[in-house]
Formats: C-alpha cells, sequence, structure tokens
DNA sequence: TCGACGCATGGT
DNA sequence: ACCATGCGTCGA
C-alpha cells in the first residue's frame, strides 16, 4: 500500500493528504521535529517499536532517519519502573548513592532481590520498549501520564483520546476518573526512568548521572524557622529563613554552581521543594506570597505559576501568565480570586514588561497548587528553568477584567522536567494566540534580547551583559563585589550578612564554637549542648536492681527530626567554619570604626559553659597540620568552606 | 475536599 | 502603608 516514495503529512484539515482520510488520533504520528502530524497506515516506514529514540521524525525532517526497530521485551519494565521508585524513596540513602544505584540498575548489573530468573540481559531501553510504551504511538511515552489502572501515554495521546469523548483507558478499558481526564498530570517518576535509560544508553561510559529530581530534607542546612509568637501556626507564620545561594535578589537567570556555595552545584531543573518557603531559601523565586519577584524600573527575574489565576493557560514549554492586581485584598482577604477592576501594566506586571523588552531570562517555577496545569509537579514547588517573555498585551480575561498578558517561551540549556529529551531547548516558533486578535496594548521586542540562543556554542547564553545588580546579595557572597561591580559597600552590611549567614539556629546569634550535625544544621557548641541538658543518649533500663537491657535514646535535631544521639556523645566543632566565621569577624571589625563593639567576640567566647579545648585550637586555625577530619563533615560543606576560605585570603 | 479566616513575612 | 499565586486550622 503505502510504498510510493511519495510520502504526505496530514493537512491542515487533519486529512491525510495521502490517502484523503482523517485519521483518529490513535493513528496519526506527529513529529517531533516539524510538529506535523502524519497518517501511521500511509507512512512506508512505521516506527513499530523504536528502541533507541523517544521521538520520531517524521520523512522530512529526517529523510532516512527512522531507526531499526529492537525486540520489544515483554515484561519485566514495571519490575525496572518499582525498583527506581524504590532507590528514590530509600530515605537511608544519599543523592549519590541513588545515582549510583540507579546506575547500576541500568547497567543491567540488578542486584537480586526477587529470585527470578533473570537470564536476559537485556539493555534497560528494550526493556522500556515493553510494556511501558504509549499504545496510542506505541513509542515510548512523552511527557508520559499514566491510568489509575497503570498504563502510560504520551500526555498528547492522551488528550486526543480524552478530547475524542473516550473515558476509558485505551488500553484495558477500564472507567478513567474524570480528575484524571480533566487534569492528567506528568508521571515525573516515568520521566526520569525514560530520560536515565537514554542517558545511559547513549553515553554508558559516562560519569554519575546528573541528578535533577528531588532534593531531600538532609541536604538542606536549614529550614524555615517559626518566631515564637507565631510557633503555634506552624509553618504558617514562618519565616523565610536562611537563603543559601549568593546571588543578588535582583539576580537574572540560572543560579550556577559558583552561587551554591552549600552544595557547588546550582539550582537544577527540576528541583523541587516542600513549599514557597523552601523555594525562596534557594533563591529560585524570593517572594514567598507574591508570584512576581521584580522592580518595575528594572525587571522581572522570576515568576510563580501556582493556579492563582484562571486565566493562565500551561503548555509547558510556553505558557499563557496573568499579571497581578485586579482584585480587592482589603480586610486581608488572601482568597479573593473575584477581579473588581482592571489590571494595568505598572508595578509588577510592567516588571514583566521590562523583561519582556529586553530580552532577559526569567525564571520558572510551577507550584502543586496549579491544578489545571499537566505540567505541575504534584507536591510542592519545582523549578522549570528560563523562559523568555516574547510579547504581552492587555485583553479582557474570564472575569470581564482587563488583565495584563505574557506569553513566556523556554529557552533553557536543561531539559525540561517533563521531557525526556537529553537537550535543553532549541529556539522555537512562537505558537499562534487566537486571543491576541482582541488583544489591546500589544508590545513586541524591538531590541535583540539580551538573553538568547549562541549558534555557535549551540547554547542558550547572555548576548548583552545582564543587567547590574542594585542590591547586594542575600548570602555570604564573599565575591559578589566582583560580581556585581557594586557589592559590599559598608561593613555594617558585612556583618549584618555573617549574623544571617552564620547564625546559631538557636540562639541566632553569629555561632561561637559551632557545630554541624550529620543532618548538616549548625549550632554553637554551648547552645546545642545546654539543649540537651540533663539527657543522655543511653538509658540504663534497671528493674529490681537487675539491669535488664541499655536501650537507645533518641533525641532529636532541634532544626529537624532526625536522631543525632550519637553526634551528640562526641560533639566536635567545626573547625573550618570556625574560622571562616573568624576571619569574616576580623574583616568586618577591620572595616568599621573598631570602637563600636570591640570585645563583642571575646564575650561571646568567654561564656566558657563547657570545655575549652576549642579555644586552644582557636589559636591555630591557621595551620592545619593536625587537622583530624570531622566525621560528620560532607565533602560538599568542606569544600564550600575552603573556598569561602581562599576567598578570603585573595580579598585580604 | 474545599472555602473562609486569620496571622505572618518581605518587598515595593 | 500597602500589596502579594502562603500556610495551617476549622468547620461545613
Amino acid at each position: 500500500m503505502a510504498h510510493d516514495s511519495i510520502q504526505l503529512p496530514c493537512g491542515g484539515d487533519g486529512a491525510c493528504m495521502r490517502c484523503k482520510v482523517t485519521p483518529p488520533a490513535e493513528e496519526t504520528l506527529t513529529c517531533s521535529t516539524c510538529a506535523t502530524p502524519w497518517h501511521v497506515a500511509c507512512l512506508a516506514s512505521k516506527p513499530e517499536t523504536l528502541a533507541s529514540t523517544l521521538q520520531w521524525h517524521c520523512p522530512d525532517c529526517s529523510g532516512d532517519a527512522l531507526l531499526s526497530a529492537a525486540a520489544a521485551v515483554d515484561g519485566s519494565s514495571s519490575e525496572l519502573f518499582a525498583a527506581i521508585k524504590a532507590i528514590e524513596a530509600d530515605e537511608s540513602l544519599t543523592e549519590k548513592e541513588k545515582a549510583k544505584k540507579r546506575q547500576e540498575l541500568l547497567g543491567g548489573k540488578v542486584e537480586e532481590d526477587g529470585g527470578n530468573g533473570n537470564e536476559e540481559k537485556s539493555s534497560v531501553l528494550d526493556v522500556l520498549d515493553g510494556s511501558l510504551n504509549c499504545s496510542f504511538c506505541m513509542q515510548l511515552p512523552d511527557r508520559p501520564v499514566t491510568t489509575p489502572c497503570g498504563h502510560n501515554f504520551c500526555l498528547k495521546c492522551f488528550q486526543k483520546w480524552i478530547g475524542q469523548g473516550k473515558r476509558t483507558c485505551a488500553k484495558c478499558r477500564a472507567t478513567i476518573p474524570p480528575k484524571m481526564a480533566s487534569q492528567p498530570r506528568i508521571n515525573s517518576t516515568l520521566v526520569s526512568v525514560i530520560r536515565m535509560a537514554k542517558l545511559s544508553k547513549s553515553n554508558a561510559a559516562a560519569g554519575p548521572l546528573k541528578v535533577y529530581h528531588f532534593i531531600h530534607n538532609q541536604d538542606r542546612p536549614d529550614k524555615a524557622f517559626t518566631t515564637e509568637r507565631a510557633q503555634k501556626a506552624g509553618k504558617a507564620n514562618a519565616a523565610s529563613g536562611k537563603i543559601f545561594v549568593t546571588v543578588p535578589p535582583d539576580h537574572f537567570g540560572p543560579i550556577t554552581a559558583e552561587n551554591d556555595p552549600a552544595r557547588n552545584q546550582g539550582v537544577l531543573v527540576g528541583e523541587c521543594w516542600e513549599d514557597r518557603l523552601e523555594c525562596r531559601q534557594w533563591g529560585a523565586h524570593l517572594p514567598h506570597v507574591a508570584g512576581i519577584a521584580g522592580q518595575s524600573n528594572y525587571g522581572a527575574q522570576s515568576v510563580a505559576l501556582s493556579g492563582g489565576y484562571e486565566d493562565d493557560e500551561d503548555h509547558g514549554e510556553w505558557f499563557l501568565y496573568t499579571g497581578s492586581g485586579g482584585r480587592d485584598l482589603s480586610g486581608n482577604k488572601r482568597t479573593n480570586k473575584e477581579q473588581s477592576f482592571d489590571q494595568k501594566f505598572e508595578k509588577m506586571n510592567e516588571a514583566l514588561r521590562v523583561s519582556c523588552k529586553k530580552g532577559y531570562p526569567v525564571r520558572v517555577v510551577r507550584s502543586h497548587k496549579e491544578k489545571r496545569s499537566s505540567y505541575a509537579p504534584e507536591k510542592g514547588v519545582r523549578y522549570d528553568g528560563v523562559y523568555r517573555i516574547e510579547k504581552c498585551w492587555r485583553n479582557v480575561g474570564i472575569q470581564g477584567f482587563k488583565v495584563c498578558r505574557y506569553l513566556f517561551v523556554r529557552c533553557d540549556n536543561e531539559p525540561a522536567p517533563w521531557t525526556s529529551d537529553e537537550h535543553g531547548d532549541r529556539p522555537r516558533p512562537l505558537p499562534t494566540i487566537p486571543e491576541l486578535k482582541k488583544a489591546v496594548d500589544i508590545f513586541e521586542r524591538k531590541e535583540s534580547p539580551s538573553w538568547d540562543f549562541d549558534e555557535e556554542g549551540s547554547q542558550w547564553k547572555w548576548k548583552r551583559a545582564p543587567p547590574p545588580s542594585k542590591k547586594p546579595a542575600n548570602g555570604a557572597d564573599l565575591e559578589e563585589g566582583k560580581r556585581t561591580g557594586k557589592g559590599i559597600r559598608k561593613a555594617r552590611n558585612t556583618k549584618e550578612r555573617l549574623l544571617k549567614e552564620f547564625g546559631c539556629l538557636i540562639c541566632r546569634q553569629v555561632m561561637n564554637l559551632p557545630v554541624t550535625t550529620p543532618c548538616a544544621h549548625n549550632f554553637c557548641k554551648s547552645c546545642l549542648e545546654a539543649a540537651f541538658a540533663g539527657k543522655t543518649s543511653i538509658r540504663e533500663r534497671n528493674n529490681g536492681g537487675r539491669a535488664l537491657r541499655t536501650q537507645k535514646n533518641v533525641l532529636n535535631c532541634p532544626s529537624c527530626p532526625t536522631d543525632i544521639s550519637d553526634f551528640l556523645q562526641h560533639l566536635q566543632v567545626n573547625r573550618e567554619l570556625m574560622d571562616v566565621i573568624e576571619s569574616l569577624k576580623q574583616k568586618s571589625n577591620e572595616n568599621e570604626e573598631p570602637a563600636e563593639e570591640p570585645s563583642e567576640e571575646h564575650m561571646n567566647g568567654s561564656e566558657g559553659n563547657t570545655d575549652f579545648s576549642c579555644d586552644g585550637e582557636t589559636g591555630t586555625k591557621n595551620e592545619n597540620a593536625d587537622h583530624s577530619p570531622l566525621p560528620d563533615c560532607e565533602p560538599e560543606r568542606s569544600s564550600k568552606r575552603s573556598k569561602v576560605d581562599t576567598s578570603q585570603v585573595a580579598a585580604e
């Protein structure tokens, strides 16, 4: 049948231009390069079971590039899936260990636990080719969604199916719940599985996989804290806690490893946080209530998609965003979704327009509260990379009042969390926006964008200098002066930052004899000891004079639920951290009037309620010959400190 | 499960 | 002083 040399796609009316029939959705394939739909039956070479690619390229785009099919292996994909989920859920593993385990799994070195005959040494992709395939397009699902009955489909295939009024699973005919039909969510675990499989296939010899997804609490040095007055209401009234990254609040673009002294990895696409407060701590989106971060005369740095405005429309790689305002929030209301007046391009809405005009990269976070978007995370808040605002306008919104509208298009060098692509975005044509016909105040960028795709380097980068920061960095950024050209001007700020960065979580003062728990929380040694005064980690249980057994007493870290009883037995001062604090204190004292509070640190240092062995060490802080490794110090943290130390030396 | 309510913070 | 796409509790 379809062996003519001429192959044709479907036309604008959806009908195949070759056989003139309008194929049902499950019989069309969409080219991942040009997005043109094709009638599967009329393709000369059908991708029956594509082993090594998730993406189908049509004959026009690929030439003969259809890859050879590989034999599908039935069965164990669900086992693999379960195994990976088990690894991700294992809280006893660090991210590195998890990455290693996943890689072992993908490399075929599966540790046998089920005892079944595991004779097939098939590659992961072969395995994935089995039951995970989308039943519509017969490929590994692109933006996979999973029905409650456990079947996986491409988001787009699934939506087409639903759009035809179908409400049963295409594979098993089980009923699809209305919520799944109207609000399908991308299965992020499956995305990682597929992406990891692709990576392990395409680059089997590469180093450890980058972990894009899910950071866990043990990786977080500090939590948001609550004021004493507000403690009853828990996190509802939490103060936002320490900022871990060293970028200024008005920093544009991705947050890179250089600005992440805590982990030295930067904020990765796909990173998740429990809530807006934690998201703020990593600098992805600073306001903990507002959806737009920006300044009207300067630009907007980031936005949150949280489902607060019903006019928003999310298509993943691009979305339509609604400005803020237009609501009556008087009387301390926060839940008023009723618009009562028109939005204007002012304040944050104007900041977004500036970013549009300049072509700045705008960080985007999506919240689980956005219920209508398939691209929103199921839980918490997720960083999805940078987008550019290509145009903006005003239009009458759903509620009948004018709203500001923004077209965001993704332009990040990392792939989005919902794709299995190995590379980031490429410049793409703008989508057609029907509502533009009725729009007013349409604004488009005239000048060349500051953040643009560099064809030579094949990546997005600053083509013009990013705007100079007008604010000091939040974290203990000792290099900000070089970065921003402004930086540390007043020594008073240094002291303030010192306090903010190196504050004890108990006394909220700059730490004196700092200790770092295995869960990476920092306290004064004396504060931590005082917190557990009178409590021992070993409880003798006597019964009638007869020792029965000793039982371990669980002693929780003051900042998190981790049991630190073992750590408390051998409390060691974190000397490297102490050195940094000491030298910072010295520096801030040198830079300002020394008369102010000259004896401050001596007073702190001589509280003297505990042992003095550490004071002795203070004097030897510059010679590390006897430096004994701190068992509870993660390598990242010590590298942070040595980095800080180096720059400190360089600055002096 | 969802809306109302009330208290928070931080940035403009 | 005002504004903001939050958060937890309570009750229907």
